[in-house]
DNA sequence: TGATTGACCAACT
DNA sequence: CAGTTGGCCAATC
């Protein structure tokens, strides 16, 4: 419903939409490109609810600052947001982006 | 309304 | 090096 009040999820989600395939970027990074680097948590939270606003939010693309992928637990399975990184062209390990630096997409370098 | 939690981050102990 | 604390902000109980 109306997605007036949503001005902070809706940026979120548009930002994590954009991400290309085979990227992956940060709740810091958004949050800092969005608004403040406190809204790192927001962010997270945010990605809890995708599913219930757009289920065509790539949540798998978000990883931690450490590319270590915290909310896997969210995707119903443990290794499924793995999986999908992996899919895409990710190396991931041991639940951990192992060519973080190559494939880390930054909102404020590409978007600006 | 107040207290708790959260897919985080950074610093301190 | 691992565990704890503080901070940041919003949603849920």
């Amino acid at each position: 419903m109306a997605d007036k009040h949503n001005n902070f999820f809706n940026r979120v989600y548009k930002v994590v939409e954009l991400i290309p395939y085979g990227r992956v970027t940060t709740y810091g990074a958004i949050a800092k490109y969005i608004a403040t680097a406190g809204y790192a948590r927001m962010v997270g939270w945010a990605m809890n609810k995708s599913h219930a606003n757009s289920t065509k939010i790539p949540a798998h693309r978000v990883v931690n600052r450490n590319g270590l992928l915290t909310g896997k637990h969210h995707f119903g399975g443990i290794n499924v947001m793995a999986q999908l990184l992996e899919s895409e062209g990710v190396v991931v390990k041991n639940d951990k982006v192992v060519n973080f630096n190559e494939v880390f997409w930054d909102p404020a370098k590409n978007l600006e």
